[in-house]
RNA sequence: CAGGGGGGCUGGAUGGCCGCGGCCGUCAGGUCGAGGAAAGUCCGGACUCCAAGAAGCAACGGUGCCGGGUAACGCCCGGGCGGGGAAACCCGACGGAAAGCGCCACAGAAAUGAAACCGCCCCGGCGUGCCGGGGUAAGGAUGAAACGGUGGGGUAAGAGCCCACCGCGGGGCUGGCAACAGUCCCGGCACGGCAAGCCCCACCGGGAGCAAUGCCAAAUAGGGACCCCGUGGCGCGCGAGCGCCGGGACGCUUCAGCCCAGGGGUCCGGGUUGGCAGCUAAAGCGUGCUCGGUAACGAGCCGCUUAGAGGAAUGGUCAUCCACGGGGGUAACCCCUGGACAGAAUCCGGCUUACAGGCCCGCCUGCGCA
């Protein structure tokens, strides 16, 4: 992946150095969903840290998969852009550099869950996931 | 006012904060950014590529009353016919059954070149209410359908056996571009239904699709194996070449063109799966005007520019309002909750299906009022 494409956001003010990458390469998703994985309420998050040889280890990789099991295509849309929103305003906080993301919808509790509380879901699982390294 | 019926429109609004994609721009910023169905992918096209052009035939598929509209259609408009409804109006695979084949279950005596179960009538017999022979399709019974229907004459009882009307068939005339309608004459009736069974007739149709396709760049390769048909003949010419025959790839045939040493098929191996174009100003849109047309629509003029992504943007969130539904509180009112169906992917024209609520315009029937 050579082109800076960031569909997500380009670098947020100077405070959080780490830029978001979307993923599009499958192997990638495949790669996320094998590595740890934290569930929630209304979403689930899967995170893989990458070798070094693989990418930018400066850049945070984030993907989001809403399949038909979420509903038809305006209920997988919808879903997609909450997750994307919470992603775009927590990922540079609470994610790691050289991580890959990937975020899961769920069927109805994506779209219906009080979106304050989808923040803190986030956070939470991020912490989570980091701490199940050890 | 109530009920019914037809057509059209709409598809929450405003504002903060934080974002995304295209375009423009001097960095600031500006500007545009989902639907009526974007859906199902069911028809019709445009546009690409494949094939080698045309005509005919065959096969396969589609369409199916008539006329018109259209780029085209299986769509739309108008008309006809049939059916439903009191009406407005709605519905209809609506060509051909004397070209042929096939089928018509169950029931019924009989389901198509007819057929006698009961009944009716006549004759004969005797044991006097039964048997035998014959006539009869009017009645009963069966069925979705019974070789016309109703009435009268006629008869042993009956029967288109005869008559009138209706129906049916044939022919003429009138109206209509036509489907068809009306009317007159002829025929005593011969011809049951099914073509969403085969089929016949008419008309239409080559295949694959924007992941089509073209260009650029990089990298790797610049391939291998097997099979099939060929690399031709004759004549003229010093020769280039020309003529005839032969051969070459779509189902067949014919004609034209091209090619003549390569063409075709199967399998294996290697590489790329980046960028740009295609791509959105068009069979475009309009409560606009004029003209033609019953209309669909067409012609001219005048406006308008209305997503263009590409592992795919068009959003997230919070207020306030606005309809309407539900629940609660005694009420004016307040509180809570819910906001239809659904997300462009090359682009158009249709069809079909989904859809909370709201709005508008004609029409029909009934009631009331004037």
């Amino acid at each position: 992946m050579t082109h800076t494409d960031t569909s997500v956001s380009s670098t947020p003010p100077a405070s959080s150095p780490a830029a978001l990458v979307v993923l599009t390469k499958r192997t990638d998703f495949l790669a996320a969903a094998r590595a740890r994985r934290e569930a929630t309420p209304a979403f689930l998050l899967q995170a893989r840290k990458r070798r070094a040889e693989d990418a930018d280890p400066d850049i945070i990789r984030v993907g989001f998969t809403c399949s038909k099991k979420v509903g038809n295509a305006v209920a997988r849309n919808r879903a997609k852009r909450r997750l994307r929103e919470i992603a775009r305003q927590e990922l540079p906080n609470h994610g790691y550099p050289g991580w890959d993301y990937v975020l899961v919808g769920r069927k109805d509790a994506t779209a219906s869950r009080e979106f304050e509380a989808l923040r803190r879901d986030l956070a939470k699982a991020l912490r989570a996931v980091h701490k199940a390294r050890k």
